[in-house]
RNA sequence: GGGAGAUUAGCUCAGUUGGUUAGAGCACCUGCCUUACAAGCAGGGGGUCAUAGGUUCGAGUCCUAUAUCUCCCACCA
């Protein structure tokens, strides 16, 4: 028998290994038809959060889902490397240690890295078991395992043979802490305050000097040019003339250049070709020089003269102080400005000038748009509106810059010979070198759909699971890996890597704040499943928002679910308690109207749920679920199943308990496994169960159930409103005579009669359907409440027949709206008119 | 500058293709320890659906403006 209380931790112990050691995870019956979905691979750096965990809750509820509906399912778990990330993080671990990870020799830091992902792959590992995630472990994956490496190789291999990669030395993002480049992606623009520093840049003569504002001014270093507007009357006269560069009294030539805005501050444009991509434009237009100040690091190199050896921003600061000294600044104009950060070691980016790899991207795009505009191969989002991210993105977008200045990483197939480059896995011979960098780390995820499955070898798995079924993943990932997978799987599957893609949102503190280390109001998903247990942060996850919304964290709400959770318990615990003197058969012989009611509504419980799940509408399957359970199942079917509790009742308990919990295992696998095994009847385990089905033998007509609740109600209300204890029940009508015991007991009348007079007392009226209902009370205390409560209901319902008449009267409406409606509406109508006809009486 | 979303009860959110007195959870009020459950039961109150127009017999829902908030992309010498 099961406790009075429902523990979660009691509940959740011990289940998930028993799961997985069973093979229950496992896929590959191959009579069955397949399903499948990759899992976004999470970062072996560090500990699930709560969005990891939302995001694989609604993957395995879609998982248990279809694979209880009878699909071969198939979740594959992974991981990514996360090249810059963990990189970042093992450096600082052993910078922590005295060791300077640089000074290491590359092997030996693998090595540690290497060590450092499985332990953090273990911790992992343990947070999907605690979410109780249904992933099929004999196939998991990680970005830098052997096969995932062939495949990155062949991707690019293929591409640059195909001209589609290419190296070139352009201005690319370069972060000077990870010292590596990185895509416009990783990216992160925050606005800072800065200032506008505008300096004199005399003319050659020293006749007149030009007014430049700059906002670093330490890339003075840099300029080979000044560029002015050619047709700026101010200035025009000056192209072609030089001007002294401060500090430096090297002379640069001034530039006509339509990049210089006139009406933008001075309209005077310092030209920093190696520092900035619209001066490194200006410069192949006129033939600059390309003078690089800064190291990697983010010092100033030997071309800063007296500065070199500075960091960057302790140079800009000197260098200020010395310009004013020499009466070459002007003035310090404080701003507010939008500056590139790392998205990994949030230092600020420096554009710099480095020779990088490519991809392409204009004709691999164009394949993208081509391929959305053919609905039977296009990637269908879900909810539709995003399907605009992708396309936006994949409009306008510019060549990925893929070489990372890392170790942890794919390592690019590149071998040089002096200038000759050959693209290859094997070394050309021995006085070729290997390129010393590797690839952006969404080089491998975006083959991730396929490489996974065992590209680039022609498997079972890619034959029979690919394109995968339905991607999950929040909306901030679109552009930097819904994108990429979509291109990469047109060019090498000529397929859409899954035909759906699932888009949630991101979740919020309780106050809508994004989640993040600095405001420290992270919320750890192993804490919440410690105090409400998983089951209810994985159906409060679920059912709490439409998709595509985002989502507040809110312990209040999780709680509630852990009421509905303890609802279900106990309802299971009065279900058992009467199966134990079941005979163990589905009977259905002697079915009465409640139990009839509830069977109906099982059925159309069943058939929205259903609808729903398929539509990835888990709020609405999460609201009907428990309006069932509650409203219906608790609240009415239990009460009504306690007065006549025989056989057939006990085979409907059955019924609708087990249809419940199968409902519900998606969402809260581990309490409908606990009490499902405990039900007379079942199978090995509710996840390898079958998914209730709507049937048709369960649809009844002419049930007065609907009736009798209304009318319990309407008396209970009635009763406590006037505060009646005492009142006698008449009336000829089936609704009563066929429920006495049921009225008996839930409104507790003195007694039940088919006929009754009594002039002294109060009477009131109930019109049902076709059944008239009397109730006899004695209200003589009361008599001036109740004639005030008369005429408010009078008030109320002589308003409301006047707007349905109103209503019936328009010949629009009638003649346009549907036929039931004003159908329903003229019955309402004359209803209404009845029950005003008993209170003139009454008032009268 | 381009794009997306939001605005509904005190709070957090639902609201399918327009269908006529707008739903839920929490909170609130009244009465109950009724033998599955007091983290419960039985009832109840509470919203001119951001604003202004329009289409329609009918608008929370469709259209056009406006306001406020959030996010993404681009630009920012």
């Amino acid at each position: 028998m099961l406790d009075t209380k429902y523990n979660h931790l009691e509940v959740e112990k011990n289940k998930y290994n028993n799961w997985k050691e069973k093979g229950y995870f496992e896929s590959g019956d191959l009579s069955l038809k397949p399903f499948c979905i990759v899992i976004p691979p999470p970062n072996v750096t560090g500990k699930l959060h709560l969005g990891h965990a939302w995001d694989t809750t609604l993957q395995d509820i879609i998982i248990r889902y279809k694979r209880m509906d009878g699909y071969d399912a198939l979740w594959v778990p992974g991981m990514d490397h996360a090249g810059i990330a963990t990189q970042a993080k093992v450096d600082k671990k052993l910078k922590s240690e005295g060791i300077d990870p640089r000074s290491m020799d590359r092997d030996e830091w693998l090595k540690i890295a290497w060590d450092w992902k499985h332990e953090y792959a273990n911790n992992i590992h343990e947070q999907w078991a605690k979410m109780g995630l249904s992933l099929d472990y004999t196939k998991e994956r990680f970005t830098l395992d052997e096969g995932l490496s062939k495949a990155v190789n062949k991707v690019f291999i293929d591409l640059y043979n195909k001209g589609y990669i290419y190296r070139g030395e352009r201005i690319i993002n370069w972060d000077p802490e990870a010292m590596t480049a990185l895509s416009n992606e990783e990216v992160i623009y925050k606005d800072v305050k800065g200032a506008f520093y505008h300096l004199k840049y005399y003319l050659e003569d020293n006749s007149d000097y030009l007014e430049v504002a700059t906002t670093r001014p330490e890339t003075l270093f840099g300029d080979t040019a000044v560029a002015v507007n050619p047709n700026d009357e101010r200035y025009k006269h000056l192209i072609g003339k030089k001007v002294k560069l401060p500090i430096v009294n090297k002379l640069i030539p001034i530039v006509g250049d339509i990049h210089a805005d006139p009406a933008f501050g001075t309209g005077v444009v310092k030209i920093t070709p190696a520092h900035d991509p619209n001066d490194f434009e200006v410069g192949n237009r006129h033939n600059l020089e390309r003078i690089k100040c800064l190291n990697p690091d983010g010092t100033m190199n030997e071309n800063a003269c007296k500065y070199n050896g500075l960091d960057r921003f302790v140079c800009r600061e000197e260098l200020v102080k010395d310009l004013q000294e020499q009466g070459l600044l002007i003035k310090v104009e404080e701003i507010t400005h939008n500056v590139g950060h790392s998205e990994r070691t949030d230092v600020m980016v420096e554009p710099y000038l480095s020779k990088q790899w490519f991809v392409k991207m204009d004709v691999l795009a164009k394949q993208v748009l081509d391929n959305q505009k053919n609905k039977d191969a296009k990637v269908n989002f879900v909810p539709s509106r995003f399907e605009k991210i992708l396309n936006h993105w994949m409009e306008d977008c510019h060549d990925w810059c893929i070489s990372r200045q890392l170790w942890w990483g794919h390592r690019i197939p590149a071998w040089y010979k002096g200038e000759e480059v050959k693209v290859q896995i094997e070394s050309p011979g021995d006085d070729w070198v290997q390129d010393n960098d590797v690839l952006d780390t969404w080089f491998s995820s975006a083959l991730w759909p396929f490489s996974t499955l065992g590209w680039p070898e022609e498997t079972n798995l890619l034959d029979r699971y690919y394109p995968n079924n339905v991607l999950v993943t929040g909306y901030d990932i679109i552009f930097f890996w819904v994108c990429r997978m979509v291109f990469q799987s047109l060019e090498f599957m000529h397929k859409r890597p899954f035909k759906e893609c699932l888009i949630h949102g991101l979740i919020r503190d309780k106050e809508g704040r994004k989640m993040s280390k600095s405001l420290n109001n992270g919320v750890d998903p192993l804490d919440v499943i410690d105090e409400y247990g998983c089951d209810s942060l994985r159906y409060f996850l679920a059912t709490s928002t439409a998709p595509g919304m985002d989502l507040r964290y809110d312990s209040e709400k999780v709680a509630s679910t852990w009421n509905f959770i303890n609802k279900l318990w106990n309802a299971s615990r009065f279900v058992l308690m009467n199966l134990e003197s079941w005979d163990k058969v589905e009977d259905y012989s002697n079915l009465n109207n409640s139990d009839k009611w509830i069977l109906n509504k099982l059925n159309n419980t069943i058939k929205t749920v259903r609808k729903h799940m398929d539509k990835y509408e888990f709020n609405v399957v999460g609201s009907e679920i428990y309006s069932f359970v509650w409203n219906d199942f608790c609240d009415w079917y239990i009460e009504l199943a306690k007065i006549n509790m025989n056989n057939t009742t006990k085979t409907v308990l059955f019924r609708v308990l087990t249809d419940i919990l199968k409902m519900l295992h998606p969402f809260m696998p581990f309490v409908t496994e606990e009490i499902y095994l405990m039900l007379p009847i079942h199978d090995e385990s509710i996840m390898i169960s079958s998914y209730p089905k709507e049937n048709k033998e369960f649809k009844f007509k002419n049930i007065d159930t609907d009736n009798l609740i209304e009318l319990i109600t309407r008396i209970r209300r009635f009763k406590l409103e006037n505060n009646i204890k005492e009142y006698i029940l008449v009336s000829k009508s089936n609704l009563v005579l066929n429920n006495i015991d049921v009225l008996m007991r839930l409104t507790k009348p003195k007694e039940i009669k088919e006929q009754y007079s009594n002039q002294e007392l109060d009477t009131l009226d109930i019109n049902i359907d076709e059944a008239l209902i009397t109730l006899y009370y004695d209200n003589s205390a009361n008599r001036e409440r109740e004639l005030e409560q008369l005429r408010c209901e009078k008030t109320r319902l002589e308003a409301s027949i006047a707007r349905r008449k109103n209503l019936l009267s328009n010949q629009g409406y009638v003649s346009k709206a549907p036929a039931h409606l004003v159908e329903n509406e003229r019955n309402t109508l004359k209803d209404e008119q009845q029950q005003l006809d008993i209170i003139n009486k009454k008032l009268s």
